[in-house]
DNA sequence: CGAAAACTTGACCCAACTCAACGAACGTGG
DNA sequence: CCACGTTCGTTGAGTTGGGTCAAGTTTTCG
């Protein structure tokens, strides 16, 4: 996946993934008007409470996050995106935001008109299928992280979630799928997987020790991709990667 | 909400208070053909792995949770469903089922043509909004499990669970929000909370020794709403029930 | 180069788990 | 409708995975 791509080509990759769009379809995806935006780490794309924004946007560079805060102040990371996510599906027929979103690291992103995408959905119910069953995969993986927060002990957690950046950047095309940065903190790992800094930096370092992954300062490499798969409980089925390819049932 | 009522018409009032729908609208959904089907207590209507089914199934009475298991064997409830819900939304447009849905209860369903769903959606845009709607509070519902389950303690999580089943029952017209009788062993209970039947069973006794609830085998009552509420850390913002009340944004 | 942020490690603690025993409630068939 | 097996709920005693607190050390970045 080149650099120079048109923004919305990207975005068309993305869809045609989702589901098989004819060539109109892709056509009708690239004549969306769009701006580009960029963010600082750590900036806010949405605030739980706030009216829903009134464009979609999709990731083009860098990587954000999806969270959600107790009254006590705790930090819950709910899920991660990477580019060619579309981030604002979640909240695309929705009137007030239930979560936050903030860029993880420098963020750049492609927003189309929400009135615009709807009226698309209208016309063309081959994309509107291909953006509903967007939002039905990013329904899945929140299913999977409920389960690894809440029945998996912090060595396959932390394991379940390198597994799954790893297999989404893959696909994404972004790595190989055993190299890659993850640019988060220790600290966001804890948000992402319900545990603290320090645990996660002991957990990390066990890993390590036991011969699973090779780290680098935030660069990780899976020495054995299915001892890893293995201890991290990992199966990529809730990804529903292969949505678009598999005969129609 | 009567038990005589048309289920088609249990339909329309669901996905009418999830998107303004016209009475031809209306009548679209109430002329969709169904059958309905009932199910015993622990039996499956979806397996994990399986095609996803024909048709999809709208919940006539009778409780259904969603639930996953780790390779352990480990079981994690990711969500709950009364009367009024749609239980395969999630599933309308995926291939692969990726969690499991079991009864609770005695359990009574009717059953629509997923195809037949699939071209209303087409021929009807705010029908297919109100769908479309649905899945997204849904998958709201997960990303505040992620959290319950990730970022709060026993405590809290137990009460958060409570207030969200007496709100939701509430909103369906099938209690006061108040009293109310929670269809789960304690086991299932830590199956929704990522805690042990045992630490369930010790919490409640505190809750109830706080005079947050009363409790008669399975029957809970609570005995001042704001306060459980606050213990809880519960703000109904995540379940969307004004969806299709507020103003345009 | 200096300050702030991120990472690492040790010592200690506690919320929740495990194991185990028993009592209460339920449902099922005779 | 009662006997009885099974599931569910309750409680105690002891354990532990992960948290807390605190003090460095390393890395990052302006």
């Amino acid at each position: 996946m080149s650099n120079t791509d048109h923004p919305m080509e990207k975005l068309v990759r993305k869809l045609a993934s989702r589901n098989v769009l004819s060539s109109e379809d892709q056509n009708a995806i690239l004549a969306l008007p769009y701006v580009t935006r960029t963010y600082e780490p750590n900036s806010y794309l949405i605030r739980e409470g706030e009216l829903a924004k009134r464009y979609c946007s999709f990731v083009l560079s860098g990587f954000a996050y999806r969270q959600k805060l107790t009254a006590q102040g705790a930090r819950q990371i709910v899920s991660l995106h990477m580019p060619g996510d579309i981030l604002d599906l979640q909240h695309l027929f929705l009137k007030l935001a239930d979560h936050n979103v903030q860029a993880l690291t420098k963020l750049e992103t492609a927003d189309v008109d929400r009135d615009g995408l709807r009226v698309l959905a209208t016309e063309r119910p081959a994309v509107a299928q291909a953006m509903w069953i967007d939002a039905l995969v990013d329904a899945s993986v929140f299913r999977e992280w409920v389960m690894n927060v809440g029945r998996r002990n912090a060595r396959t957690r932390i394991a379940h979630l390198l597994c799954e950046f790893a297999t989404r950047m893959k696909f994404a095309g972004l790595n190989n799928g055993e190299n890659f940065e993850l640019p988060m903190t220790q600290e966001q790992i804890g948000d992402a997987t319900g545990l603290t800094s320090v645990h996660v930096n002991r957990t990390l370092k066990l890993l390590a020790e036991d011969g699973l992954v090779y780290r680098d300062k935030r660069y990780l490499s899976f020495t054995d991709w299915e001892h890893m798969r293995s201890v991290a409980d990992f199966s990529s089925l809730y990804l529903h990667l292969d949505q678009a390819g598999l005969p129609a049932p």
